[in-house]
DNA sequence: AATGCTACTGCCAGAAACTGTCAGTAGGCT
DNA sequence: AGCCTACTGACAGTTTCTGGCAGTAGCATT
């Protein structure tokens, strides 16, 4: 196998790992001896992979993905960056960060010329500022992604407060608002809480009996709303 | 110079030529012999890179960029994916066209969980349905890239039709509107031009005789909207 | 039609890089 | 103290890469 293969396989079988892993273990999974391994570590990590190594406990890939070498055209750079932007304005503190740190990133390898126009891009965006959120949305994008129940402290339309819990399944980013969707443990059915509504939430250890996918297609289905 | 380096030098060397280059112009730059060359060539292109050879003429890199590995945090991925999906709902076709190809390419080196919570990512984008253009902004886009001028038959607010020739320097999409940003001679003075109120435009050969960044600059600091 | 320039491929020997083995240092855990 | 682990250096064998050579074929100009 080529050297360059091997290291996108040993990222992968890294990836599976959710523990530590031994240099020896990952040595035979790629099927090469352990001094190559310590090589191919330090390759990888020389090319910005996050793996962190420990003596006595072993390898473990932060989460994250490396993404391959690969081609954009002019219209699809203009996209992610266009993209970023738009997050970078309109959605909450975290994501918004995260959003520059990846254009960052991106215009740090472009050409000189191309860098320039990211700064100063064609492409605008323009989105009233958002409303603030009391709410950690990046704790609740957490929860979501991990499929955890969440108790929730809700203030309703009339400013009636209210305490149920509900399992989140999807974040949306509207013009003016984030809305969180969930079902609703309180009503038995889907429900849509806005973030500057939330009075205060806890992502609680339990994990929610059904898939996120499952629930975001049933929620679709019954919805209509085009969410693509 | 190790050989994943020197192919970088060698993307670099083609993207400064607009025009076709001999691969022997090629192998010295890079400071390799021509057969390298050819091998090296056909590695860039079955890494994805856009590169046309043709006997008799040399060979000429398409435009686009080629991004190196890299590695994006979970959050990255998830403003990346959320700005691309913006971009595809909300902006003209051919753009929005782009997103959704650089999405596809993304998510097709992720691995499988990661690929599937793309698809039905816990990010959602809701916007109101943009209102259609008849103008062609994707040509827009391109005048503004090459600095050209535009002939513009324009109806303003009363529906009265005139025709200008301005200086695009950048293309603002808004909640609900595009507006393109541009220096109108007739006025010699800024002016926004809104999509859905041109009736016609073509693109000159003429370039206009200041550069796209300083008038954006320019125009940002008269008008002081806020833009990145 | 002829000539010159170019892309592109196969072959092979020398050069360079990679790999495995061995030995040794140092940090964390029980 | 003992075990597991990460990490580094040295060196020989192996593999890969590289450059030169020869040959085929497409494009443009004369």
């Amino acid at each position: 196998m080529a050297r360059s293969e091997r290291l996108l396989t040993l990222l992968q079988t890294l990836r599976r790992y959710r523990r530590p892993v031994s240099g020896a273990v990952l040595a035979e999974e790629t099927g090469v001896s352990l001094r190559t391994l310590y090589r191919d570590i330090a390759s990888l990590q020389s090319q910005g992979a996050m793996i962190e190594g420990e003596p006595g406990i072993g390898y473990i890939l932060k989460p994250g993905f490396m993404l391959p070498p690969m081609m954009f055209s002019q219209d699809e750079i203009e996209a992610l960056v266009l993209g970023s932007r738009w997050v970078a304005r309109a959605t909450d503190a975290r994501l918004a960060a995260a959003g520059t740190d990846a254009l960052a990133k991106i215009a740090a390898v472009l050409p000189a010329e191309m860098r320039e126009a990211i700064d100063q891009a064609a492409v605008v965006v323009g989105t009233r500022r958002i409303t603030e959120d009391k709410a950690d949305l990046s704790l609740m994008r957490k929860a979501i992604r991990t499929e955890r129940m969440v108790q929730l402290t809700y203030g309703d339309v009339n400013g009636a407060i209210s305490t149920r819990r509900i399992w989140p399944f999807a974040l949306g980013y509207f013009d003016n608002s984030r809305i969180i969707m969930a079902w609703c443990e309180l009503r038995q059915d889907f429900r849509h809480f806005r973030a500057d509504r939330i009075v205060d939430f806890a992502v609680l250890e339990a994990r929610y009996p059904r898939r996120r996918v499952a629930l975001a297609r049933e929620w679709q289905a019954k919805e209509g709303i085009a969410h693509t």
